[in-house]
DNA sequence: AATGAATGAGGATTCATTCAT
DNA sequence: GATGAATGAATCCTCATTCAT
């Protein structure tokens, strides 16, 4: 009987590789034998578990999201309140896992495959508008304008994001979270 | 007779070509050839013109930040106020030709080609700095938190960009315009 | 209990689906693991029973010259005089199965396979000498020029079975036959 | 101003180098960068010119059709009867160049080709037809069953070339234009 | 000034083959 | 006996870049 159940072992090892090599790199151009090698293993077994570079490209985004997912579901599981649940997701969106540079500098060159793979934008989409519709949710009961706040939240978020992405004036995490926050604070009074 | 004056007509063919193919492309990875195609040239003399592949890119970020730049001398010539020099400034930003899913696109690649450019960082972040400086300078007289405004405002306007870029929920110019200026409103009072 | 006998039902399987892909493909690259996987069982264990790709090649050649002396001894053993022996070779080789285009593509696959491999040639040729001297061996009886009209018929078998591989004036079974029988006519005069 | 006018040149030299490869070889899997290397390019050129592959092979196939064609031309240019021309034909089938070895190898793997691409069994049925109609039209005045006389000459053409391919019994040219001669004199009659 | 010609380097992908279990 | 796992080698193709004219 031959080895068996190495493939979610190498798939997982692949998606790691990926973001990480995506991240460091800070480009998409990343060739499949660096993840690979990074990963462990011949650029054919890359190929052979995943068909081909742009399905590991989408396993990578898919891992990022979900970490995206997973932190917001951490946070949320102890918040009551809805404004308490809006402060988990913004406190989520920064996790120092999740802001590191190198998961930020992935984040934004998966945003830039979306440009021209669909199911990179369908994956991306699909994330957009689950933040948006949770936010809303609970915006709902404490904003007089919902809506239009969550597109706010939602935008700011972003754009922290992108501004680490330049490491420029780098902001640590806790400090994005305290612009956000704050800025919660303002649109809808302290609690 | 030679033709005189030639070089600085082709620099800005290739420059607008640039912009337009990474643009409509969504990526970096245009050719010189398809962009120097656009151009009515050969990929021959755009290399002669500019030296290399990234040196046009560089170009065309140039370019596309320049044309920010003009936006916002354009709308700021008329602006009196501290007030409605922000305004101008938010309003600018989402002018409709900036605002384009072309021109979005390519900034947003542009953003990534800083990731591992050190020139098209530094370029990036000359306009950054530019664009908090001058926000900063007419926040101070109107709000007591300067520095923390101008960091939302500028975050939440790359956030609305980034999210324009996805096409998803695709706001127009003048709807991206009204989330910003009110969130101003909100931050720092009504006039 | 180990199964027993297990190899030659392994053999054989690989073989006729070397024959199959071969000729449903049209082409020699059909790869090891298409044609194991035509015969139920992973490549590994083709190359276990066969040794190479080649040799699996081979052993498909084989089993389809087999196929066609095979057809050729049936017709035979009810010919009764010379003439009814070539007509029976004739007849042979056309015959329905034989004559598939799927077995046509294949053998003409192989027929290309003879220039590059001299196992392939060996075989080919030894089917080649069979078939000329048993057609000679019966048209001596009844030929002035046994010899002359043996290579006039082989070639022109060969050559309606060529022309049935490109499938544009496709004939049929017996159409082919008719062809090849009345040229053996007006070679050696009705019977 | 650039050197002009090499582009006919690099083609026919391709084509030249794809005929010589394919039928040195005797097989398709010949690689670009051999053709290249022996036409005195590189593979880069050879793509730049015919855009792949496929097109190579088509090139080379068109090249050796044409080169038959323009044997028969030549041939028939002096024939003034019906059956002087068919002689013609013929002849030229076995002329010396095109009935090479390696020429024929070369045919008959473009045959083989031609069970999966469909652009190359446009061109050979193109050729086929051609040669068929010629045969035909000129066996009109002299035969009586004119249609089934040109599929036995033409089957009997490809089979002797196919023959030649597996260079066993390796005719001459001039004795396989015996045979297909005699068949036809025992077909319609000395002349 | 301008371009067709030309290439080297590199990348995705495929596949026969081997190995450990 | 049988197979999933794994890879090295090879192939097509692309592209930035250089050069001769």
């Amino acid at each position: 009987m031959p080895k068996l159940g190495q493939e979610p072992i190498r798939r997982a090892a692949l998606v790691k590789a990926t973001i990480a090599e995506v991240g460091e790199t800070g480009s998409l151009s990343v060739t499949v034998s660096q993840i690979a090698k990074r990963a462990g293993m011949s650029s054919a077994l890359a190929h052979h578990y995943f068909g081909g570079k742009d399905q590991i490209l989408h396993a990578g985004m898919l891992g990022i999201l979900r970490s995206f997912s997973e932190a917001v579901r951490k946070e949320m599981a102890t918040a009551r309140t809805p404004r308490a649940k809006i402060e988990a997701i913004i406190r989520a969106s920064f996790d120092p896992d999740c802001f590191a540079a190198t998961s930020v500098a992935a984040w934004l060159n998966f945003y830039v495959q979306a440009q021209t793979d669909p199911e990179a934008q369908r994956l991306l989409r699909i994330y957009q508008r689950r933040l948006h519709s949770t936010l809303l949710a609970h915006l709902r009961p404490i904003s007089l304008t919902p809506e239009h706040h969550a597109q706010i939240l939602a935008a700011l978020i972003d754009g922290v994001y992108l501004r680490q992405a330049l490491r420029d004036g780098a902001l640590g995490s806790s400090e994005a979270t305290k612009i956000v926050l704050s800025t919660l604070n303002t649109l809808i009074g302290r609690a």
